[in-house]
DNA sequence: CACAAAGGCAACCATTTGGTTGCCTAATTT
DNA sequence: AAATTAGGCAACCAAATGGTTGCCTTTGTG
């Protein structure tokens, strides 16, 4: 059950509304990322970090400031999960049909 | 922020492999849903309304027993935000790509 | 009819979550 | 050197979450 962690990452308006920011193609610091969700700085951090554990977001840090980047690689993994489980109803109703349709 | 609750719905052990065997093939009760999990039949119970109030599933009363049947719309939602993310965060990277080229 | 099966509902509990305030450190600016 | 900026860390709090036990209702079966 490694996959629910992504989900349950996912599933905060807060830490969602981050990650489509961070996937808008502008460049992010923690301090920036952190304006403008209606908490605290502190807040935010809280949320950031959730996101890391869920390894949705790379941190690296340069001089004072923080790079926030996005890892695109895991939200592959949460997206195929998906299209497996759609992929598997298909199937299914598929095979429904073939019954329905043999005399 | 309407996309948050699907994923919180699924950020769950549980309540994903409830979906998972949903999509297994094999019809389900909500009893038969709510063996084997580890949990007591009121708390899988429980469990699948956090399902039902994400739209994720379906419960159709036949008798002294309830089907449950798979949303697979609400799976597919989730499936195409997440695919949206990964396609700003492509363009981004071929934007990136054509700066780094021009002279 | 009596009883078993499938399920609903509510109260309760410990832990997690989402947020806060307060303070500290390290890197820059002026 | 002093002040500002970016961020870290810990304690604390209320509410939500994930689970439990206990009991009730309805539907089907011997």
């Amino acid at each position: 059950m490694i996959e629910a962690n992504i989900y349950k990452a996912l599933g905060d308006p807060t830490r969602l509304e981050m990650v489509k920011r961070l996937a808008s193609g502008d460049d992010y610091t923690i301090g920036e990322l952190s304006t403008n969700l209606g908490i605290t700085r502190q807040g935010a951090r809280k949320q950031l970090q959730v996101l890391v554990s869920a390894n949705l977001i790379r941190l690296t840090p340069q001089g004072r400031e923080t790079r926030v980047d996005l890892e695109l690689t895991t939200l592959t993994t949460a997206k195929q999960f998906i299209a497996a489980i759609e992929q598997q109803w298909d199937q299914r109703l598929a095979a429904l049909k073939r019954f329905a349709e043999e005399e």
